[in-house]
DNA sequence: GGCCAGTTCAAACGTCTGTTTGACTTTGCG
DNA sequence: CGCAAAGTCAAACAGACGTTTGAACTGGCC
């Protein structure tokens, strides 16, 4: 109503919009069952009714509020540079790690969805099956294909997932203990340039990891 | 009441005891604000009244069986082997690797010890910091030491800590993604076989990631 | 027995939750 | 304009929650 950029959404779509927004913020800090559509309703300027006209109810809501920030995040953050074929898979591992741990740390407007995504990590709700089809799964065989790549022909699926889990786990780390890491290491902050030497870190330490585990197949493979 | 085998434990604690069992139950699987005392006192064939009455609130109750769950899964699972001092710390990091991820996939009795420590991750409670001092930071410090005796002399603490948190997150991932995974890898179990079989993958992965870590200590700290 | 602190119990209290209701206003279109 | 559909609103609803209450019961001690 204050503001309609784009026009072809319709007046209606408004408090809609206002609601999604707000119900991702307020979703994000207090989970699915702490969250109160009166805050979400109050945070939006509309109507407690409102909530239920537009979207049926509480739960209703909040899967169409994941959809909704899920799809914005990942349309931020691409997983694979542009020129990913003519990359190196070192090249494109360090894309990879940084990009990843730049969207998890992302502290612009969607914000909440690392926070929705543990959540759901957490308490899994009806709404997962449906995130993970649509943008988790395509990332992670992205991944796999590079980690594949690194640990050469002949490595078993079985490899290639856990030196993928390898990869995610060293930097999911930061973002889920993030209350502990405060309190042993107040100094460690986020900043950008603290995120890319994190980043480096990881990208080396995993391209070792998975160099050594290249080895060991090959040495096991070898012997039988 | 039905059992009491420890003598000195007054009759007056066995509700009270089976309202911290009972709670550790229902917090794990529920979270804190989810959980109902309803349902705590319904499994601990206790009266509603009871947990106001022995613990003063549902607040003080949850505080009371954080600390009660956290004791005692440090003392089923330690942290360094009684021989430590004499292991080279290869071995010692392995010690902890494989301890590390049967405590937090320990399936007995306390195995809401690593849901409630998730949910306090997600989002910290009162109850927090004290379990940090009491119990994590020890671990944290134990875990430090191995790393740097593995990165050799003149180690930075954050280089330090990147390594043990590389170490510690390639665990956690395999139980903070847990709903994930199941989805992505519907087959890769958590029977002890595996448990130990990723144990030695992550064991390899993090002593290739070390060494790669002090050569490039190293290397930068001889250019300087 | 008489007494009292410790403990249990059913019932009720006040508050907060998501949802529904029915009247009201706005919008789009002939 | 006229009118139906879409949308908004304050008020009320029914249920669940943590907590409180006051009476009943238990055991040990004089």
């Amino acid at each position: 109503m204050l503001e309609s950029p784009v026009p072809t959404s319709s007046a209606a779509d408004s408090t809609r919009q206002r609601l999604l927004e707000a119900a991702g913020e307020v979703f994000a800090e207090k989970g699915f069952r702490e969250a109160t559509i009166r805050e979400i309703c109050k945070r939006a300027d509309a109507n407690i009714a409102a909530i239920n006209y537009h979207f049926g109810g509480k739960e209703r809501l909040y899967s169409d509020v994941l959809r909704y920030v899920d799809d914005a995040v990942h349309e931020r953050h691409p997983a694979t540079s542009p020129d990913a074929a003519q990359l190196p898979a070192q090249k494109r591992l360090e894309f990879f790690i940084v990009h990843f741990m730049h969207k998890v740390f992302d502290s612009d407007r969607p914000a909440w969805h690392q926070r929705l995504m543990t959540r759901e990590m957490v308490e899994p709700t009806f709404a997962l099956d449906e995130l993970i089809d649509r943008n988790i799964k395509p990332r992670s065989l992205i991944l796999q294909g590079i980690v594949r790549e690194l640990l050469g022909p002949g490595a078993t699926d079985t490899r290639v997932q856990r030196c993928a889990a390898s990869v995610v786990g060293q930097c999911l780390f930061y973002w889920h203990c993030r209350p502990m890491i405060a309190r042993l290491m107040p100094h460690l902050g986020y900043s950008p340039e603290n995120l890319a030497s994190i980043a480096a870190h990881i990208t080396n330490f995993a391209l070792a990891g998975i160099t050594a585990s290249r080895a060991i197949a090959a040495e096991s493979g070898a012997r039988s």
